[in-house]
DNA sequence: GCCGAACCGTAACGTACGGTACGCCTGCCG
DNA sequence: CGGCAGGCGTACCGTACGTTACGGTTCGGC
């Protein structure tokens, strides 16, 4: 279930006119919300009604396609499994902890979330698909490597990375997302992120840190 | 900020035809998702659009009407903070995360959460603040008494009660409400949400368990 | 039995917006 | 230079839906 294909590259086929066009669109969206009129995005991108439905076929899949252009967007670099040590595993943790909470906090992770779950109730589109198989399980298929090098250095133990991938997730996120979805004003600074990267991580290292550390005597 | 006063009961002074309308509209919402029709609650809850122009002013009134409707039926019983020790501590908890793992994966809170979170983008009403007042601040007030209860009978070991009990958040939901927002099938059985919650306890027990225990000789 | 208020059912109105058609301009190709 | 494909701007159509108006019906009070 959940597959979606999303993952196949769109982007390539893409002139860059139509990529200002969805550019347009994603601004919109994020000024508006899901209440963006086919002539705004028109007027915003100084393009014809016509050629949008032309290129999109129609609203929703001009939806879609501004959610998988912001999705391509974001492609990530592969982390090297390398030698690994505690010093550098907590490096790596903080990182993505540091890099997921400024996303899902970002203005434009929060109106593409905001569309795609008020999508998700009539099954429509697939939304709802796409932001999570870019969101939640790109952040699951970039670190799952990384904690099982972990597991294989001897610095952490569990039994499945998904549910020591899912524990890290909730250490991080807490309540932030639902929060800043639900339109709580909950500023994030910098260093608030910062410090609840370390947290996060100390408290997962709590949980998953191998009993015998470097600490072991 | 967030204050939306949404926790005077408005449910009193409710006559129970109206209540019976809007939990008719509160079943069409979980069906329908947010493009239910004036015209569809009218037929569904057998009563004329002026009745419910003339009680609820417009569509935003009756929405907002359902979900405070909604909210006031789950008024929860305030915890007795006595006698406690470690294993009743372990079963408050578990009950807390089982309580709200049953409840975010509820057809209705799911239903509550997207209309929400839709209309968070243009903040036209204060359906996100209420949701987020009766939901997420509701369990932090319900769960904090017995947070520093422990704290106070030396089970517990945490700074401050807002932080401990975001932790405590976290590890009980992690992914699990925004994938079903998202749409995403996750079919959670009553097996599960048990484990989950046992999981989720020892986890918090773990990071905030005094060092000082019961096994502290 | 009668009155008025509340309410039901439905028809009607206004508008916003998705989708389409058409005229015009511009740049490319032969 | 003529044609033509692609694209802009705009006017237009159809429809769905929020909102209002109106006639008919029930019901409590006198």
């Amino acid at each position: 279930m959940l597959q979606a294909n999303a993952d196949i590259d769109t982007s390539a086929m893409l002139t860059e006119r139509q990529k200002a066009v969805l550019d347009a669109a994603l601004r919109l969206l994020v000024e508006e919300g899901d209440n963006l009129t086919m002539t705004a995005v028109a007027r915003r991108a100084s393009c014809s009604k016509e050629t949008l439905y032309k290129w999109f076929g129609d609203r929703d899949g001009l939806l879609t396609a501004t959610v998988q252009w912001q999705a391509s967007k974001v492609r990530v670099v592969p982390v090297d499994g390398e030698r690994l040590d505690l010093t550098s595993l907590t490096a790596s943790l903080e990182g993505f902890a540091s890099d997921w909470l400024k996303v899902i906090s970002s203005d434009t992770s929060i109106a593409l979330n905001r569309v795609a779950v008020g999508h998700a109730g009539s099954g429509k589109d697939d939304l709802g698909a796409i932001v999570l198989e870019n969101g939640r399980f790109a952040l699951a298929r970039r670190l799952k490597p990384v904690l099982l090098a972990g597991k294989q250095a001897g610095l952490l133990d569990f039994a499945d990375a998904e549910t020591a991938f899912r524990s890290f997730f909730g250490l991080v996120a807490r309540d932030v997302q639902i929060r800043l979805l639900l339109g709580d004003r909950l500023e994030l600074t910098e260093a608030a992120i910062g410090g609840d990267a370390v947290r996060a991580t100390q408290q997962f290292l709590a949980l998953f840190g191998a009993k015998t550390g470097p600490q072991g005597l």
